[in-house]
DNA sequence: GTCTATAGCCTGATAGAC
DNA sequence: GTCTATCAGGCTATAGAC
């Protein structure tokens, strides 16, 4: 039989921010498996708990895909309305700065974000992220969004969120950040 | 009661081909809805037929995830092939514009074939497919692949898959593949 | 080559005890 | 806040008639 412990004031988790934990874990898991391939089974296996605890925290598997997008959300409407108090040219040096703090500090979200299927149907009915993205298309692009200029926008918004996929990449985030910028500014070259 | 129809030698579709359409359809959802998101019963709508007229020319989902990358991994090799031929310098060369022809050509399927977790899985037990991969990456990515290289081919990679994500892209073919080309050129400065 | 029917499992979601 | 128990429905896959 087991002794009497100690009373420990927190029962099992870093107790109080269950809500974070699981955020967490369902990231990681969308990462992994993307959105479709995660199930709440697989989410309350991680956290060792019953699917029924996870329900208790989100009333729907939709809440929580929104819930894990909503930091990154957050980030985008910090950069643009940064941008948007700078002259055109700062304007979008500042972005691409952003973007890449963004992408390193979210590495597997913004990568999800971007490239899930069913996170992009959920986001698409969600004018929070949608205004945000117009709004920094608009400072990248520039007032005559030429098909050259489209094409080099998506080129390296697509590069940006690759280096999720760097398998065991050994650089450190400040030679990813260096290295980004320099790729991101190289991609968009035909936009100053 | 139904009249004795006269005898159609074609029941109806462009008969004996089920296997290439289904593929076509498969394709479609797999970049739609992702390969998680894609039920068997979602492709068999498409078609206008039953799951079981599926499992008769497929003996698994696996199966048609594969046999949808399979002409993708074809090219993958015929690139390879043909670069490997090459002095170093005309190698690349002729790697980007293999790869911008395949992202054009194949332009959804590529896109799924990069991004989707589950044909990912699915691929990484593939030989045909990794071998392809490690091939062209070594001719990209030369002898010395420090972190600068590493970096920029993946940016590259993620930047030529991203075309399939450009909303409403109104340019014709070829504006893409001069615009692609450049855009990967300019990526991947840094190597040469 | 296509159909109906069904097996067996997993899904997202709910109800209610502790 | 976590549990057990359960629901209706969707999933992959199989069996067998036509």
């Amino acid at each position: 039989m087991t002794m009497a412990t100690p009373a420990p004031t927190r029962t099992r988790a870093p107790r109080g921010q269950g809500r974070a934990r699981l955020l967490e874990a369902a990231g990681e898991l969308f990462a992994e498996n993307g959105v479709s391939g995660t199930s709440l089974q697989s989410i309350a296996d991680r956290l060792g708990v019953t699917k029924a605890a996870v329900y208790h925290q989100f009333a729907s598997k939709d809440e929580i895909v929104i819930a894990v997008a909503e930091p990154v959300i957050t980030v985008l409407q910090r950069i643009a309305d940064e941008a948007e108090t700078l002259p055109e040219a700062e304007a979008r040096a500042s972005v691409v700065a952003g973007l890449v703090d963004l992408a390193i500090a979210h590495r597997w979200t913004s990568a999800v974000l971007r490239r899930d299927p069913a996170m992009a149907q959920l986001l698409d009915g969600h004018p929070a992220y949608t205004r945000q993205i117009s709004r920094i298309d608009a400072i990248l692009l520039g007032a005559e969004p030429t098909v050259e200029r489209r094409l080099a926008l998506a080129f390296a918004g697509g590069g940006i969120m690759a280096l999720g996929a760097i398998p065991g990449f050994e650089g450190t985030d400040d030679e990813l950040r260096s290295g980004l910028i320099a790729a991101m500014t190289r991609a968009l070259t035909t936009l100053t």
